[in-house]
Parts: C-alpha cells; structure tokens; sequence
DNA sequence: TCAGTATTTTATTATATAATGGATTAGCGG
DNA sequence: CCGCTAATCCATTATATAATAAAATACTGA
C-alpha cells in the first residue's frame, strides 16, 4: 500500500538507522573507541572494556555488520580493527556533539576529577609551542600496541603499569606532559597524580592520537626505540 | 564493586550513547532530516515522515530527551526545531559514513531511479559555474515554509505539487536546476521528470540548502519575492 | 589425531523499544 | 464555560536487544 517514493525513503532511512544502531550501546561505543586506538584482539578488547568474551564477539560482530570494523583471523587470534578512518572521525563528531549538547558530561568527569588538583589540561597549541622550545618531555602511557599503531612525535612510551618502576627514565629537571587514549581515558590522570607525587613537573594533554591526527598534526607510527 | 575509574567510563560512554540511541531508529533520522530543512509543527512532521502523530510526539520527545531538538509552544501548536546547528553537521557525517560504508544505499538509490533517464546531478561546482554566466535558473521545489527558512542564493520557489500549474514562470529557451532536501529526496527527481516531459532543459542538484551551507556556500533567508 | 585455546554460536532470560488506540492536557475562540 | 484542535501521556501488545552460560567451531602444536 505504501508508495514507491515511501518505500524508497524508509529503506533509505533504515540504512542510516544501521550505523545508528551499532552506536546506540555505551559497550559497542567503548569498543569503537578503543579501534580508534588501534587493531587489537577479542580478548584484549573485552579485558579493555570489562565485557564478558562472549558479549565482545556479539557486540564487534553488530559492529562488523553495521560495517564499521572489520576482522581478521591470524591463527588462533581474530584481530579486529576499524573498516575505515572515517568511523574515527564519525566517532569524534559523536562525541564532540555530545560533549556540546549534553551537559551531563562536564557533570560526570569534574565530579570524577574532584580532589585531583592540577588537572586542567594542556592544550595542543601549548603542547606545540612547548615541544618546538625543547623545554618537555611528551610522555605516552598508553600500552605498547598502541603506542606502536601511532603516537606522537617523539614521545616516550612508558605504559602506566610500568610507570613507577621505569621513572629513571623521567627527567626532574624538565616538565612532563602526559597523554593517552582522549579526555576520557584515565591513563594519564592517573600517571600524572603519581608523577606529581614523586616530584615531578606533569601536566595533562587531553587529546588522543585520534584528536591529535584529525587536526592536522604529525603522527609517528611503530616500535619504540 | 565496580572500581570508580569504570564507573566513570561507563557513564561517560552511557552518556554518548544517549546520542545514539536518539538516531538509532529510522523514524527518528527522518524527522531529524526534515528539521534540517528547518523548524516544524508536529503535525507537519508526522505528515512528512508518514507516522501517526502519537508516534511522531514519542520520537520527538526522545530526540528531545538526547537533546538533539527543542520545542516551543506558539498557542495550539508546537514548533520543534534542531537544538543547535551542530546536529545538522552531525546529521550529514552519519549520512556520509553510511554512504561511503554501505553499498545497500547505493544499490537501493540506483534501483529506485532505474528507468528515469537524466537522473545524474549536477554537482555543487557546476552549478556555481553556470549561476556566475548567468544561464541556469535554480528552482527550489520544497514547501515554501522550508525554503523561507533558508534557500540557495537567487532561487526561484515553486513547490512541486504547484509546479504543474506555474510552468508559465519557467524559461523555456534557459537551463533548470532543481533542487530539495538532498540526495535522498524526491521532490527535484519528480520535478525535473515532469519538466522534461514538458520540453524544459532540467537538471538535479542533489546537494540540498544544509550540504550547501556545510562547504561556506551562501544561503538565502526569507520569503519568496 | 588429540588436547588446548580463542572465538563464535545458540538458547535463555530479562529488559527495552515501537506502534497503536484511547484518555488527557493545553490553549484558542466563541 | 464549552467545543474544538494540537499535542502529549498512558496502557497494551509485539518485537528487538543485552547479558549469560553452555555448546560448537576454528585453529595450533604436540
């Protein structure tokens, strides 16, 4: 009974609704959000997340269906990664809508952050400025993967879990600025709250490689030296 | 049990998929789609989009809630309108993912237009080519409240269901470029069948007044002279 | 071929969502 | 205040989704 024209529009619609749908579960998100990171495992992507395996396969496999990632198996590991550099862009105008429409984020991370003094942030423009006088040391505590699937120009990469036992590596005498995977992710809150601790000079750089990338600036990719 | 740095990820990611959910369902995007084209009464909404008006108050509340639209009550009616004009940027990245992720929106475009002949577009550049040397007439065919609310420059109002009795307002012996909504409206495809077949030159643009504004080209307010 | 590991699939259960029709509310004009 | 209309709310039903555990698959290496 429905019109042509109709029927087009709703198979149009339900199309869109697809790509709406894989991203309308905060675990979905959270994967998403890592890929943007980088490729990584089931395993290492459930652990990440705090989702059970199964419930990971089920969620990367209506991610994989929406087509926004893809899968591949290398013996006994399926290595999921994003279909196309354009989801992490999607991903960030989510969360940039968000972070503008919905108030209950500012709410959600200043409570978070209460009582962590120091934690405003550096900003990219800082950090650049900072970086060309030579006057600091850009930390990535992110783990080891993703540090190698892209990072910032020359960064260090000291994981968080082994941060404290790796902090000869630190200089006393220079400022640190620490980054990890966005404004989200708690790796360098937490890195910095120690650092700061130990007497060290450390602030925070709220973009991730992603952010970073997206405005134009250099990523460097592969093992640390 | 859950530790305070998951909590906090969780509401963060719950937060996001606030606006996801808000965009997970086709009813929703189409009404989204629409107000983009500007503000509407729910009545006129639910029209559009084909939907009982119950229904359609439910979805708006629901982009509402995810603070993608605002309403306001001017007497009987109620005018909803986008909240900011991000979520119209956000609206286009979600259709410029799914067309760039899923070959089914293709498919689908190509077997609805199959048989019409004449249905390649006009590209935005084209267009501003031919406007500069003087030899187009743009002519909008959307409802005339969509066009006061923003039109391309110099455009020529003609809904198309006033289309058929208005041809005396069209050039003959001069190209036409009919635009609507965007790519996946249908009012241009409809229009430029029937000037055809009325012996007029007429071409689609398939950008609709948001895809044009979002490359900084100028948009027209106001009625139609 | 068998044991072991990573992943996927299936079945189950609880919960969320969508559409509909009917009741209710809000505002207008007589 | 009443009747009218636009919109919202509520209850119902059907369907979809999410998490879990258990079973099945896919692959490796002995």
């Amino acid at each position: 009974m429905a019109s042509p024209n109709r029927r087009y529009k709703t198979a149009i619609y339900e199309q869109f609704a697809r790509i709406g749908k894989a991203i309308s579960n905060p675990s979905r998100l959270e994967l998403l959000d890592l890929l943007c990171q980088g490729p990584r495992t089931v395993e290492v992507l459930a652990k990440e997340a705090g989702l059970g395996l199964a419930n990971t396969s089920q969620h990367l496999k209506a991610l994989r269906e929406a087509r926004l990632v893809q899968s591949e198996r290398t013996g006994l590991y399926v290595t999921y990664r994003l279909a196309d550099k354009h989801v992490c862009d999607f991903f960030r105008s989510l969360r940039l809508l968000a972070e503008t429409r919905l108030a209950e984020i500012r709410d959600i991370t200043s409570q978070f952050l209460e009582g962590r003094q120091g934690m405003d942030a550096v900003s990219r423009e800082q950090l650049v400025a900072k970086v060309r006088g030579g006057e600091v040391t850009v930390l990535d505590v992110r783990p080891p993967e993703e540090f190698e699937a892209g990072h910032l120009p020359k960064a260090l990469s000291i994981p968080l879990n082994e941060l404290e036992r790796r902090l000869s590596e630190l200089p006393h005498d220079r400022e640190i600025v620490a980054y990890c995977r966005g404004p989200y992710c708690v790796l360098a809150v937490e890195a910095i709250e120690m650092l700061r601790k130990r007497g060290f000079t450390a602030f925070r750089l709220e973009d991730g490689v992603p952010d970073w990338q997206a405005r134009g600036l250099p990523v460097a990719v592969g093992e640390a030296r």
